[in-house]
DNA sequence: CGATCTACCTGATGGC
DNA sequence: TGCCATCAGGTAGATC
């Protein structure tokens, strides 16, 4: 599922093969791709813009035209953006098109449909967006030391992974992140954030800014379902690296006892009740 | 404030 | 082999 590694590493992929080329043609297909406003004003928008830029904020990436607008993008849970030549056969689930100046052709493929795409245009900021302004601190470009989430947790009675999957504290952790950053840590999942020490709160900074550096180095996390590969359909390496998530029953890296799977939030969680405190 | 539940949706998987 | 139930999970919103 994409979350804060894959979004980058599709955001460096985007900006390598969309940065200078124009847009020629948009077309969009199904009703809930572009569900915020008239999908025909996202089409006639971006058609004929040139793009400069992409970015990302959280889980959300923001591709600039040369006019002041973006096209917002939310993967969500099965959402790709592919490169590809016009003459490929669509995968399945193809809801957009977007042909560029060099030939190539941006899809946007997304099973469940839970994706979409917003344009948003200059000047509009995020009126469309709402979400983007509530973000919390970047795990990448940002990571909050010890300090800072103090300031951002200590206050709080949250289960320390409800806290890590609030985007509106720590924007781009999903499930997987927030497994291997508790792991890594050595804390509980349900580990109360106001309880967090000093010295917690400082390992929990450190494991952050590990965790999610390490998985963009490998270009994110692809699990068996394949729903996230990059933008030329390459899987990430992540998981080869995963201490925990997906590993329910495995023993622990660290003191080789089964991983236990528990439940949080209507969501399986995975750690070792030995390790973590 | 926080916890819980629901909705949105398809595909993979497991049990019978 | 087929059918049904379950699970996967990002986010918003309702409700307690």
């Amino acid at each position: 599922m994409p979350e804060l590694p894959e979004v980058e590493t599709v955001r460096r992929d985007l900006e390598h093969a969309l940065v200078g080329r124009r847009i020629i043609e948009v077309r969009l297909h199904g009703a809930r791709t572009v569900r915020r406003h008239d999908p025909a004003e996202l089409v006639a928008s971006s058609k004929g813009r040139t793009v400069t830029g992409a970015r990302r904020r959280g889980k959300y990436l923001l591709v600039d035209t040369d006019d002041g607008g973006a096209l917002v993008i939310h993967l969500r849970m099965s959402g790709q953006l592919r490169l590809h030549s016009p003459a490929d056969p669509a995968a399945a689930h193809t809801h957009a098109w977007f042909d560029l100046d060099d030939g190539h052709q941006l899809r946007f493929v997304d099973p469940r449909t839970f994706g979409e795409l917003v344009w948003v245009p200059s000047g509009a900021n995020d009126r469309r967006t709402p979400e983007l302004a509530r973000l919390g601190v970047d795990p990448l470009r940002d990571p909050p030391d010890e300090r800072r989430l103090r300031e951002l947790l200590g206050s709080r009675r949250l289960p320390l992974k409800g806290a890590l999957l609030r985007q509106d504290l720590v924007a781009g952790i999903g499930n997987i992140y927030s497994d291997e950053i508790a792991f890594a840590a050595r804390l509980r999942h349900d580990h109360r954030t106001d309880a967090l020490t000093r010295r917690q709160l400082a390992a929990l900074s450190e494991a952050m800014a590990q965790v999610i550096a390490d998985a963009v180095a490998h270009r994110g996390s692809s699990l068996s379902d394949a729903q996230y590969v990059d933008l030329f359909g390459r899987p990430g390496g992540f998981q080869h690296h995963h201490q925990v998530y997906g590993r329910a029953g495995q023993p622990c890296p660290c003191c080789r006892r089964p991983l236990v799977r528990a439940a949080f939030a209507q969501r399986s969680t995975v750690g070792c009740r030995h390790c973590q405190r």
